[in-house]
DNA sequence: TCTGGGGTCCTAGGACCC
DNA sequence: TCTGGGGTCCTAGGACCC
């Protein structure tokens, strides 16, 4: 928590259902729903006018049409909503550099970076308030909700407050008054499941949960969520605004307006589906390693099964190939509901690529042991000064890289290093190559076609590292024999 | 013919390694 | 030839958010 109010929450009003009504001038006064329109939608969002007929997001749309029969029902157009977004989030990082979007309608502003005399309350009131006016602007009209306060968890206590169209500062000081006569759920991350397990614990407002111990709190809700509740509770909150957060995993889902049964329809789902991924993946530059498949059957049990690779890939067919072969495992004999694919475990591939620019076609299938999660990795063109074994790991990569692969006849798609993890990653031709280990460099060959060669692996100082080749490959590849897919 | 889609984070158990 | 403990990775599921 700051000394002074310092930490801004924005919210736009009904997003979606605003921006609808704004395009659209015979809906504005009118109840407005988005979401899902068909059997088995769901409301996003609903305008202010849906609301006061019992329309609430995340409620089926069947329900929705029940209470509020003459609304506008919308299926959402989020290329405009995108726009809208960039345009909000434009002017507030005309403010402060520090600007942290936790979603297309919602932000937080670092105002210690932003150009204000001072961050008294009266300073940061008119501030806010001509944020306001700008995002109203640059919108053609939508509003927003703002609260100022000392830290993010009382930023957005506060702008929720203030729905709709509101501002509210809290003033340093005075943040317990406000939060200890609150029901617990104002606490972001505390859900129905929260509520309950407090309730039973005879907690209700704030001022109860801060009469617990850390220790009892730990016990009831499990470490990470009591200790964060003990200390939000105190209005104790450190958390940094923090900009261009990376994204973890991408997916893609869909549920069926009527269950499927067919699994040759489930895996044309599938394989469109690992395509939409891989395309989203290419665009934004990523690969991942881990591919899983999500299943919802008719009686609305959801299943997931997962697989990691021993390399990252963005290709559609090996994704496909994967999520398909986790499908055969299950048992959706009576139907689906809905079916989704996701990559995690990303690695970010696009900042180097030594030796050829080509997508590649294929990856690597699960085979080996040794890629560790790619965490704090480096280009090889700006390695941190390492000592001892990693430095000689990392010095070996290089080479592997730069020298070994390419005279093989292998493009590399760049290295990427972590102490002590995995070294080079490339692409032949026809197949990969890949080093990886604590210590050693591991050399593989293998095919679409073809299980991988033999893995070779060479001490990080052993030269015969630098002699290392592909074996000679398999059988030329047949022109006309599709890969996969 | 209740119950979306895109995410994040956490937990718990087992494998594996030292 | 008996008994560990810690750390990391992977998997599955659940809570939660917008």
């Amino acid at each position: 928590m700051r000394a002074q109010a310092s930490v801004l929450h924005l919210d736009l009003d009904a997003f979606f259902a605003a921006v609808e009504q704004r395009d659209k001038p015979s809906l504005r006064g009118k109840p407005v729903v988005v979401g899902g329109v068909g059997g088995r939608g769901v409301v996003a969002t609903a305008s202010y006018e849906a609301r006061a007929f019992g329309v609430r997001s995340a409620m089926s749309t069947r329900e929705a049409r029940a209470r509020c029969p003459h609304a506008a029902y919308l299926s959402g157009r989020f290329e405009a909503y995108r726009a809208a977004s960039e345009a909000v989030m434009g002017v507030l990082r005309s403010c402060s550099p520090l600007v942290e979007p936790l979603s297309l309608d919602e932000a937080f502003v670092d105002l210690e970076q932003a150009d204000l005399a001072d961050l008294e309350v009266p300073t940061v009131t008119a501030f806010a308030e001509d944020l306001r006016r700008r995002v109203r602007e640059v919108t053609g009209g939508l509003t927003a909700s703002v609260g100022v306060a000392s830290s993010k968890f009382l930023a957005k206590v506060a702008s929720d407050l203030r729905k709709p169209d509101g501002l509210f500062v809290v003033a340093p000081g005075t943040e317990l008054e406000l939060l200890h006569p609150m029901h617990v759920k104002v606490i972001p991350g505390v859900g129905p499941a929260t509520v309950e397990r407090l309730r039973r614990a005879g907690v209700h407002t704030v001022a109860d949960l801060a009469r617990l111990g850390e220790d009892e709190l730990v016990r009831v809700l499990g470490r990470a969520q009591g200790q964060s509740l003990f200390r939000l509770a105190r209005a104790r909150d450190d958390r940094a605004v923090v900009p261009d957060r990376e994204a973890k995993s991408v997916s893609v889902e869909g549920t069926y307006e009527h269950d499927v049964t067919d699994r040759d329809q489930m895996e044309a789902i599938i394989t469109r589906q690992a395509a939409d991924v891989a395309r989203r993946l290419q665009g934004g530059g990523l690969s991942g390693r881990t591919v899983t498949l999500k299943v919802r059957l008719y009686d609305f049990t959801t299943l997931s099964r997962s697989s990691t690779l021993d390399a990252p890939t963005e290709s559609p067919a090996a994704i496909a190939r994967v999520a398909r072969g986790l499908l055969r495992d299950l048992d959706t004999s009576g139907g689906v509901r809905l079916l989704g694919v996701g990559v995690s475990g990303l690695a970010d591939w696009v900042q180097e690529d030594l030796f050829g620019t080509d997508a590649p076609e294929d990856a690597a299938e699960n085979t080996d042991k040794g890629a560790d999660e790619d965490t704090g990795h480096h280009s090889a063109d700006a390695p941190d000064s390492l000592e001892g074994p990693a430095a000689e790991q990392q010095a070996a990569a290089q080479q592997a890289a730069e020298h070994v692969l390419p005279e093989a006849g292998v493009r590399s798609r760049g290295t990427q290093w972590s102490p002590g993890l995995d070294v080079v990653h490339a692409e032949h031709g026809r197949g990969w190559v890949w080093g990886a280990g604590r210590g050693v460099v591991t050399v593989r060959f293998e095919t679409a076609q073809s299980s991988p060669g033999p893995v070779r692996s060479f001490r990080a100082d052993d030269p015969a590292l630098s002699r290392w080749r592909p074996p000679d490959s398999e059988e030329p590849q047949q022109p006309g024999r599709a890969r996969d897919q």
